[in-house]
DNA sequence: CCCATTACCTAACGAATGTTAGACAAATGT
DNA sequence: ACATTTGTCTAACATTCGTTAGGTAATGGG
């Protein structure tokens, strides 16, 4: 089997595990358990990944940097702060609803990475941020936004956002989608 | 050693225990890890608990207590809805801050729960939530509130109250308490 | 003084865990 | 046709896990 055929297996093998990771949480979920989802022995994983946290890893940083992709697409491309807020708002709510138990162990199983992974993923998430922080500013030096505690109000907007992960289901997909 | 110092010694271990789910996380947490933090061997915290689970259940049933009872209290004490709403409110974010590890616990860590004690806790949730619902319906009966989506608004307020669990931190006591 | 209780200990158990080694069949390339 | 790569298997490993059994000091009431 060729290359395509092992980066669609490797890519299975990563969406099931993602959906274990958050189902029963990546510290619950065995390589077992993994395996038994794909109709394989625990030992077949290991062909295709070498460790049970470098799945963890794939998976965090792979949002992370899809989240962090759309954030600074944003910035280069919109002008005006209302609109560019308006733009990542609906990136991220795109982005989590189109890979729910991606989103769900990038936003709660992260801690499960350990040093020197966990920093830099920390890192990461501190720059996404930060793409929010500066619509902010701007928005505020275009006089269209208040002058508000930046960092708090990052925290407030993607933890409202982040909600989404907790009702949402796929059988409402634009049943409810917010229109923007 | 009395039955005080028996209670005390379990609240400690309770409470340690509470510490490093919110941590680690339950799954990730070990008995061992919890008796070096409690500085004795883990196999003693069997003279305690019978199992790992009965923590995470004292943890997650006691904070339902709490904050169930909180809610009930609310509905029996204030007529108007306005001010139930807002005392609720002010419980839950009392009850939070003031128990956080705990907080975080029955926030996140009890889906670890086993049959059937998992089933029985999303019971409870639901009537704590049910507690919100009432306080919505009592003020749309008084023409305070708007005729909303009260599931979705019950979880849109909770969800909303709960984000302080990820950036309060004890220094900042009483700095940005919210004035209710 | 003795006995029961309390709170801990050491040692060990069986089960589950992440992971490795090596074999094997099917597919692929030459 | 043969050799190689690919993807899986079985078997086993060392470690860690939750938990139990049995022992041992210290405490305190009769």
């Amino acid at each position: 089997m060729g290359e395509i055929l092992n980066i669609s297996r490797k890519e299975q093998i990563v969406d099931r595990a993602a959906k274990l990771f958050k189902q029963k949480g990546f510290a619950a979920t065995s390589m077992r358990d993994l395996a038994a989802e794909l109709g394989i022995e625990a030992a077949s994983i290991y062909y295709h990944f070498k460790s049970k946290e470098e799945l963890l890893e794939k998976v965090c940083f792979d949002m992370a940097d899809k989240f962090i992709t759309n954030a600074r697409e944003v910035n280069d491309i919109y002008f005006n702060a209302e609109e560019k807020l308006r733009m990542a708002i609906k990136f991220h709510i795109e982005t989590i609803t189109e890979n729910q138990n991606q989103s769900s162990v990038f936003l709660s199983e992260w801690r499960n990475l350990s040093e020197p992974k966990l920093k830099l993923f920390r890192q990461l998430r501190q720059q996404y941020e930060n793409q929010f922080t500066i619509i902010l500013a701007d928005g505020e030096k275009e006089d269209i936004f208040d002058d508000v505690d930046k960092k708090f109000a990052v925290l407030s907007i993607l933890s409202t956002i982040n909600f989404i992960n907790e009702w949402y289901k796929v059988s409402l997909i634009r049943l409810c989608m917010i229109s923007v």
